[in-house]
DNA sequence: GTAATTTAATTGTATATGCAATTATTGCAG
DNA sequence: CTGCAATAATTGCATATACAATTAAATTAC
């Protein structure tokens, strides 16, 4: 049951979130950073492994990250040989695709960010982490359908998530 | 209540936290960008406001970054006359002021803040955003009490969020 | 069929962020 | 005192992020 009482959000949102968000970083990094890759390098790393052969936009819009960003981000992976830019279909565009080394780089990545994962799920308590992500989506729902967001179209979260034993995605 | 199952978090809170904190930005940008400062400009100018004069390291504590990322956050700010760096009691350390064009610009900036605080209780419901905030602030506690931070002591965040009618902080 | 428009990616510019190393200073030990 | 350890801030380096402008290619309009 939900109170009747108006209730009043104290403080910034913006604010508690981005503390949040740099302290969880670096409980991810101290694990993850174990194999020469940042907690977003891992998630991005896990996009185009799940999604390879795909294009730096679908790829950008999966990942909730303006393109520009995406470019860059992509620059130490593609260097590393993890990643490789090739020609699309299109002129235009361009294929990404997840390289073996990339594949198996992944594959050795995933195993620390469950422990990170996981120490991080001790830390805070399942359930506190699964209230957490279940108000995250539900925010993140909320806002695409606002201000910017081309068109939401019910997220076809579905390529995105699944595969592999346990939603490791990244 | 809470459930005597065994619950399991799916997906990775870091990747979940930084879209969502992604998104947020943008909203907040939105509104605190018309008086030129960005949403993480605005929380910076609200702590020194709030804590002038101050000691970097314990702004940097106070708002849980690095000295090192606070050093380079406040030059833009510093550069604009809103925040002034001057010597502190010891030869080593430095003191930040408030200048009276920062308290002005915070004023003003602080009512665009709360235009974006209130249309996100608004898009996301306030309850929501309330059990959102309890989430982070609890995740931030815990998370304190083990790696990084050399010493939790419960928070003194007395300090650090009163003043004003209703903590407008940053 | 060329010109205007749209689409895809990148680049320019600026801020945000952290770790490691460096620079100054201060404090302390002998 | 002198030299070493501790403290405070900054700088070097690298990544993350976005908006605006640019480049390039394909589509559409006429």
């Amino acid at each position: 049951m939900t109170t009747l009482l108006p209730v009043q959000p104290q403080g910034c949102t913006n604010l508690q979130l981005r503390q949040l968000m740099r302290r969880v970083a670096q409980h991810y990094d101290l694990e993850v950073g174990k194999t020469g890759l940042k907690g977003t390098q891992y998630s991005l790393l896990s996009f185009v492994d799940r999604l390879s052969p795909v294009r730096p936009l679908d790829l950008a819009q999966a990942m909730k990250v303006e393109s520009s960003t995406l470019t860059r981000n992509l620059k130490p992976l593609i260097t590393q040989g993890w990643i490789s830019l090739g020609a699309g279909a299109d002129g235009r565009s361009r294929l990404l695709t997840i390289t073996p080394a990339g594949h198996a780089k992944r594959m050795q990545a995933q195993r620390y960010w469950k422990t990170a994962q996981n120490s991080l799920n001790q830390t805070l308590g399942p359930e506190r982490v699964v209230a957490l992500h279940g108000l995250i989506q539900e925010s993140l729902q909320l806002l695409s359908r606002t201000e910017f967001d081309p068109k939401p179209e019910t997220v076809s979260d579905s390529e995105a998530e699944p595969e592999e034993s346990e939603s490791t995605h990244g």
